[in-house]
DNA sequence: TTGAAAGCGCTAACAT
DNA sequence: ATGTTAGCGCTTTCAA
C-alpha cells in the first residue's frame, strides 16, 4: 500500500524498477484514480480552485473566468469552484467559509470589496488568495497577491485618445461606490486632462449604485448617465467609460436621447470585450490583457511556493493597446456656445 | 458522537430535549461545521453540483450559470463546480470523470454534444444528469432529465413577427453543426414560413463551425453570413438568428456591408440577453425564461427523488414573449426586382 | 525495499 | 437515549 502511495507521489526512487513497473501496470490496468475525498481528508489539500466574481452575467468576468478555468485545468489539473458575490460582504464571507470547508486552499477573487482585510484571516487559515483589479492599500502589508491591469494607464490612454481628437470638455463615467480600480481610472483620466490643461472642464459622472442584481445593471446606469449628459447644454463632448458595458449603455442612452455617437459625443471604453466590436458605432476601447492576467492569477494561486517565501507580490499588467474603432471623432463645432443643447433640466450628477 | 451525528442529520427524535439543547449549544459555541471531505468520504455525497457550459465567455451561458449558481446555493446550499467544454467530446468526458472522482452526483449540462449516450454511463455510475436545450432523442429512453425552452416555438414566434411586418423572403441564420436545439429552431422557422405560403423563399443560412475558441466566434459567423447576404441581390429581407449573439454579429456585418437594419434587412434574435437592448438598432428578440429554466434544472438535479421513481422527465418552457424593439420594419419596397442588389458574387451558403 | 498500522472526521450499525 | 466501534481511501510514520 505505501509503495503504491509512493509511486503515486513520485517517490519512485524508493523501490526497485521491477516493483515500480508492477505497480504502474496495475494502476493502468485498473484505471486507478486516487479518490480526491480521501486525499483531501488525509492531506487537507484538494485539486479545486475557488473563483469569486461579482457576477457571472457580466461578460468581462465571463471572459476572465473562461481563461482562468482553462488554464487552471490545463496547467494544474485543477477544477474551478465558482461563486457570485454581487459585491456583497456577507456572500463573500460565506463563500470563503465554504471553500475552506471543502478544503480549497487557492482562491482568486475578482474585484471584491474595497476593504480586503478579511482576506488576512483566510490566509492565516492556510489559503492563498489572489486578488484581481487592485493593489495593496498603502501602508498595509498583507500576504494577498495582487494581479491587476494598470487602470491608471488604461484610463489615461483612453483620455489621451479623446484629447488627440480635439476634445476639450471631458467626462469620466462610472458607477457610485468607489473601488481601488475605479479610483485609479479616475486618476488616470484626470492626469491626462491636466496634462493638456483640461482639468477645469474634466468631470466625473457618477451613476447609480450596482444593486444586488449584479453587473448587468452596469449598462442601465450608463443609459441613465447618458440622459443626464444629453440634458446638459454645455455637456462634455468626449467621455471615457469605466468599462465597456458602461460605454455600451452610454451609447444606447445617448441615442435614445437624440444624440449621435461620435458626431455629438465621443465614447471610449475600457476592457476590450468582443462585444465592443459589435456595437454601432463600433466601440473604441482600451484592450486589457485578459488571458495574460488570468494565467498570472492561476500561477500565483496554485504554483507551490518556497517555504519562507514572502508571498505578497504585485503584478501590474499594461493595457495592450487602444483599439481604435468608430466611437470617437472630433468634437462638434459649436454654432454658439449652447447650440447643441435643448432647454433642459440641469441634470449633471 | 453518534448523538451529535443524529442532531446534525435531523434525527433529533432519538434523544431527549435536554441533550439536543446541549448539543446544539456546543455546535453554536464551537461554530462547528461538518467537514465536507469526511462526509464525502463516508457517504459518497458532496454538496457540489457540476455545471458544464460550452463557454463561459458566451453571455447567454453566463446568464444561465448565474441563475443556477444563485439558486443552487440559496435553495440547496450547493456550490458550483464549473467547466467549459468548447463542445468537445474529450473535454466533456474528462470533466465527468473528474466530477465523479470529486464525488459530485448532480450535474447540469448546457447544450452539449448532439449525442448524449455517454450520459447513460454516468447515470449508471450514480449521477443525476440534467441536460439543457434538448429533448430526448426519439425512441431512446434514457434517464437523462431534459429541461429546454421550446425552441420550435421560439423560432416560430420570431418568424411570425417578420411575416407580420410583410416580409416575403425569409432566412434563418445559424452555425454549421446540427444540434437538436438548432434543428428545432429551423423547424419552427420553416413551419411559420409554410403556414404563410412562404416556404419557397425561406432559406437556411449556414455559417462556419464553432471552433475551439468557443462561442465568442458566434458573432463572427454572423458577420460573415451578413456579407453573404449583402452580396445577394435577391437577398432575404427578414432574418431570424439562431441566437442573440448571431443577431448582433449579423447586424454588425450588414452595417459594414452598407446595408441598414431594419430598413434594408430586418433581424430577430432568440434569447433575450440584456445586451440585445443595447444594440443599435435595439434588437427585437424572443425572450427565454432563463431564471425559470435554471431553477427547474437545479431542482431536477438536486431534489431528492423517491426510490423507484422513473427519472426521465422532460420539461419544456415556453418562450415568455417576443420583445419588440427596433430591428424589425417592413421590407424595403423594391424599385425593380433587384434594385437593391449590387452585382455580386453569388455567395449564398 | 516493502509491509503494517494509525488516523484524517465523519456515519451507521450495534451494544449498552 | 447514549456510547462504542468499524471503516470510507488515502498518507505517513515506523518496523521488518
Amino acid at each position: 500500500m505505501s509503495t503504491v502511495s509512493n509511486v503515486l507521489n513520485g517517490r519512485s526512487g524508493r523501490m526497485r524498477k521491477e516493483t515500480l513497473a508492477r505497480v504502474e501496470n496495475a494502476i493502468a490496468q485498473l484505471k486507478f484514480h486516487p479518490n480526491p475525498a480521501a486525499l483531501r481528508l488525509k492531506t487537507g489539500r484538494t485539486s479545486l480552485i475557488g473563483l469569486l466574481v461579482p457576477s457571472l452575467a457580466n461578460p468581462m468576468f465571463g471572459a476572465i473566468a473562461r481563461e482562468i478555468e482553462t488554464f487552471a485545468q490545463e496547467r494544474y489539473g485543477h477544477r474551478v469552484l465558482i461563486g457570485s458575490t454581487y459585491r456583497d460582504k456577507e456572500k463573500e464571507a460565506t463563500f470563503f467559509e465554504d471553500l475552506l470547508a471543502h478544503g480549497v486552499r487557492h482562491v482568486i477573487v475578482i474585484s471584491s470589496l474595497a476593504d480586503e482585510r478579511h482576506f488576512d484571516t483566510m490566509i492565516e487559515r492556510g489559503m492563498t488568495v489572489v486578488s484581481y483589479d487592485r493593489l495593496a492599500a498603502k501602508g498595509r502589508t498583507s500576504k494577498v497577491v495582487h494581479v491587476t491591469p494598470d487602470n491608471f494607464e488604461a484610463a489615461r490612454l483612453a483620455t489621451e485618445h479623446l484629447i488627440e481628437y480635439g476634445h476639450k470638455r471631458l467626462a469620466f463615467a462610472t458607477v457610485a461606490g468607489m473601488t481601488l480600480s475605479r479610483s485609479a481610472k479616475i486618476q488616470g483620466f484626470q492626469a491626462a486632462a491636466s496634462h493638456s490643461g483640461l482639468q477645469k472642464t474634466a468631470i466625473v459622472l457618477n451613476g447609480g449604485l450596482l444593486d444586488e442584481y449584479g453587473d448587468s445593471v452596469m449598462s442601465e446606469i450608463g443609459r441613465t448617465l447618458a440622459f443626464q449628459l444629453a440634458a446638459d447644454p454645455s455637456r462634455s463632448t468626449g467621455v471615457v467609460a469605466v468599462n465597456d458595458l458602461m460605454a455600451l449603455g452610454l451609447m444606447a442612452g445617448l441615442r435614445e436621447a437624440g444624440l449621435r455617437v461620435p458626431q455629438d459625443v465621443s465614447i471610449v471604453g475600457i476592457d476590450g470585450l468582443f462585444l465592443a466590436a459589435l456595437s454601432n458605432p463600433a466601440l473604441s476601447t482600451v484592450q486589457l490583457p485578459v488571458a495574460d492576467m488570468a494565467r498570472a492569477m492561476v500561477d500565483c494561486a496554485i504554483a507551490p511556493k518556497a517555504e519562507g517565501e514572502v508571498h505578497a507580490c504585485e503584478q501590474v499588467f499594461m493595457p495592450t493597446l487602444l483599439v481604435r474603432r468608430e466611437s470617437v471623432a472630433p468634437p462638434p463645432v459649436p454654432a454658439t456656445e449652447s447650440a447643441t443643447g435643448r432647454g433642459a433640466r440641469n441634470a449633471r450628477a
